[in-house]
DNA sequence: CTTTCTTGCTACGAATATTGTAGCATTACG
DNA sequence: CGTAATGCTACAATATTCGTAGCAAGAAAG
């Protein structure tokens, strides 16, 4: 069994009106939190690893949003260390995934 | 025709890989982003409308994003005033609208 | 048992971003 | 003229993030 992140308090900023899309919004728009969840969208990865893959961002934030995360319930710590996609983490992940797609044709849009 | 957003400098933070989906992650991951996106989902609002929706916000930041969203192509201001959707912002909106099933689900596993 | 890695995680001052309140310039309506 | 909207900005207070350094615990090897 995975480690459980302090699911004690679990009011999120931003979620006064406490519609859970709201929260999300929140949660998902805090810096760095859609990179993570993209960034584990394959396999775990240990805090140093995932620390390189989102360019060198500084522990102290990072730290923060994998504890929101865990306690979302998105992500976990593994036994043997490393943080993963939960398996609600990873429908989560899924549903923005065509986000790639439209990133690439957005580019071509405007970028060029 | 809508007014365009001064689309002069495109940089965007955390783009430092160049790759889109990076770009766009970041541009959503700030705060009010997606809040906005999301406000506007159905039809245009002004900006004081649009700030009552997202819990009056301070129209610095609210400003901000709406500016950045109208050079990533996503919001325009319409000429009788009011933001609305560029049709590429729709398919973004649309894009992840399927977050407001999951979010319904997520409570069901979480708040209760 | 010490040395050398790695893991997850924290401290803390400096740099940025966001908030909250007030208000400006412009346009439209009477 | 006065009133009420629009988009937008100034500015100080506050919150968040950055960047660097480092700690405690565990595993592997000598």
């Amino acid at each position: 069994m995975a480690k459980q992140a302090g699911s004690s308090d679990h009011r999120v900023r931003g979620s006064r009106t406490g519609r859970p899309i709201m929260t999300l919004l929140d949660l998902l728009g805090r810096r760095w939190s859609l990179r993570i969840l993209w960034e584990l969208r394959e396999s775990p990865l240990t805090s140093r690893v995932l620390r390189t893959a989102c360019d060198e961002a500084s522990p102290t934030v990072l730290q923060a949003r994998l504890t929101e995360l865990r306690e979302a319930g998105f992500v976990e710590l593994g036994d043997g260390g490393g943080y993963g996609l939960t398996p609600l983490g990873r429908e989560l992940c899924e549903t923005f995934m065509p986000l790639h797609r439209f990133a690439e044709r957005w580019r071509s849009k405007t970028g060029a």
